[in-house]
DNA sequence: CAGTAATAGATATGAAGCATAACTATCATG
DNA sequence: CATGATAGTTATGCTTCATATCTATTACTG
């Protein structure tokens, strides 16, 4: 990130910004942490060259070989045309295929390639260390507690949009 | 370390794809969720012409009147170029004002407007009303320990370098 | 069985959000 | 005063995400 070599002589900024109204809010609590947690593991998936959208789509189609684009659509919950660029990009790589669906000769299989599998372990790997680091000093019990909060968030906003 | 799960071999049901590996992660949960929430808050703040940033814009300035745009960008956790067209969108719409500082011509003094008190009345209660909407069925305390983690979260990964 | 609807994937386009570089006008300090 | 730092702005590009539209297939229906 940045790294500003040359140090302000005084930090201006003591004034504090009063933002206990937005703290109110879980959502605000959500977005600020989450940004965090998007640019860490951003990070963390820059030697793979891997973004969060390419990381996971290469974990759902390590994780569910066969799997078809659609499919692979409504499990990242974005829209087909976005999905495309993104298997592109890993089909390019020669991380994964698009391996054609003899029964149903509009749709694609999709198949990790051997190479797109080692990735998979590697960044997984990563990955895993990385939320080890970020859950530290969080016990088990809390950590579960705190995750069944948000599906159950996540599960009772989901049906709202398109039945 | 987790127990693995097993996975299909193949996927031919087309109905479950198995992501239980992102799911082991803290960090998915929270993309999920908040997702969900920020649809939703978009929603809710449609009826005042609000999006989330220029909402969370009024918020702060009407709680922190005389407020400069660097206080905000960084209390806000955006670059400054990217305040200046949230604070122009609300200052063509009288929300706020800029006021010149007198003190240092360089900076301005952000104060909300009448109407921007209002509006600010108005879309907070429909956010609060949300909200409760959004933690109904969670008890107080769950919830104080779910916005503890997020806090704890964030405020370890916003130092990132050695303090 | 033909004709129409529905589906899988792709293309094009646009809106937000976010970051960086570079510009101006002021201010601060040696 | 000269130099550098700061406040705000402009320009630009990248990423994510949505919609409309196109094609080629498949499924359905009269």
């Amino acid at each position: 990130m940045r790294t500003p070599v040359s140090k302000p002589a005084v930090n201006h900024t003591a004034t504090h910004v009063d933002d206990s109204t937005l703290r109110e809010a879980l959502g605000y609590h959500m977005k600020r942490s989450f940004n965090h947690v998007q640019a860490d593991l951003t990070r963390v998936l820059k030697p793979f060259e891997l973004r969060m959208l390419t990381y996971t789509a290469l974990v759902l189609i390590t994780d569910n070989p066969g799997l078809r684009q659609s499919q692979l659509a409504a499990a990242m919950d974005i829209e087909r045309p976005n999905l495309v660029v993104i298997i592109d990009e890993l089909e390019r790589r020669d991380l994964i295929l698009r391996e054609r669906v003899p029964t149903d000769r509009r749709a694609y299989a999709l198949q990790p390639t051997l190479a797109g599998r080692q990735l998979y372990e590697h960044a997984l790997k990563a990955v895993r260390a990385h939320e080890a680091q970020l859950t530290q000093g969080i016990d088990e019990q809390t950590r579960a507690t705190v995750i069944a909060v948000l599906r159950g968030i996540e599960k009772r906003l989901a049906g709202g949009e398109a039945p």
